[in-house]
DNA sequence: ACCTCACTTGTCATGTGATTTCATATCAGA
DNA sequence: TCTGATATGAAATCACATGACAAGTGAGGT
């Protein structure tokens, strides 16, 4: 697992600390405004997936929370980032079996991921694959098409420019 | 667990018995020119997948082969899963942590999934995500594109009659 | 025929990810 | 204050995947 180290939206430098206050501070005002309850729990989780703004895996996020006070059985960690996935404060990314905070919340969209496979370093960008050809294939097809899961592999700026030395 | 039913590909009926032998025949031939050893228990675990036509996972697999006197540790799915899907004869369905047959083995493709989140039915479609507007933002993020999985979920056709009652 | 090296297989053990279950606690609204 | 919905705590279990090591198999060189 890699660890946390540099600080990156999209791979790229930014100011960290308002950052994690600026997503924290806007799911509280959207929970207000929805009637959605963001615990102590749901709210850590949310900070720490923030904070390291890369793929945690759950027990990744256990420790943590463990760490900090919080109980430390799976289905902590699982019921607070199921809230997160659900209210869209968070995404899965299925191919690494782990989560990231969503870089546009409260906006609607269809997320597309690019993930390092060095360093697990994960952005977010939009993605309509319904719209281009899979979805004249789907309709073509009688296949109603409900969400789409993108997830682009490779090599993150940083790590292409270690990897040609 | 889906258990297997319907003979489908794309969703659509289809001569599965031929379809069967052509798949494995296709894959013995392409072994044979380009030096891949398909063993028994490989074989075994194509022909498993190919005939359910459906996502399998490694131990819906384990289970069959066991029950055909090949040996019953995990390893043994995986081993031929990792081969197969290597090789280009099965893809991983990330989202479903399960396998399916390719459905265009030899030729070089992206593949993009339709996934039916109530029978597991798989189908196998075209993509080209990288050369849309994820590739446009990953070039422009300095990222680069080695492989991108598209999973599409809803729900297929029989499913969709089914829940219209 | 024999050796050798790369690859494949069998098996046990372990690691990692996720859910079920049931009891208890908290909160919002009647 | 009562009540139903929602959230937590904790134990157990299930599901998915890999590590490690010994033993077997096959093709190519001698
Ligand atoms: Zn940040
Ligand atoms: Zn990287
Ligand atoms: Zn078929
Ligand atoms: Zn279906």
């Amino acid at each position: 697992m890699a660890t946390e180290n540099a600080a990156l939206v999209g791979f790229a430098q930014h100011d960290h600390a308002a950052c994690i206050k600026r997503a924290l501070a806007g799911a509280e005002a959207r929970c207000a405004t929805e009637g959605f309850r963001l615990t102590p729990a749901r709210r850590k989780v949310l900070e720490l997936l923030v904070q390291s703004h890369r793929a945690l895996g759950a027990y990744a996020i256990l420790d943590r929370l463990r760490d900090t006070g919080f109980g430390s059985q799976p289905p902590v960690a699982y019921r607070a980032l199921n809230f997160l996935v659900k209210h869209g404060f968070a995404h899965k990314i299925e191919r690494l079996n782990a989560f990231v905070a969503c870089a546009h919340p409260g906006i609607s969209h269809a997320p597309a991921f690019m993930i390092c496979r060095i360093c697990n370093a994960v952005a977010e960008a939009q993605s309509a694959p319904a719209e281009g050809g899979l979805g004249a294939t789907a309709r073509a097809a009688g296949f109603r098409i409900e969400k789409t899961v993108v997830e682009a592999e490779g090599l993150c700026p940083a790590c292409l420019e270690q990897a040609r030395g």
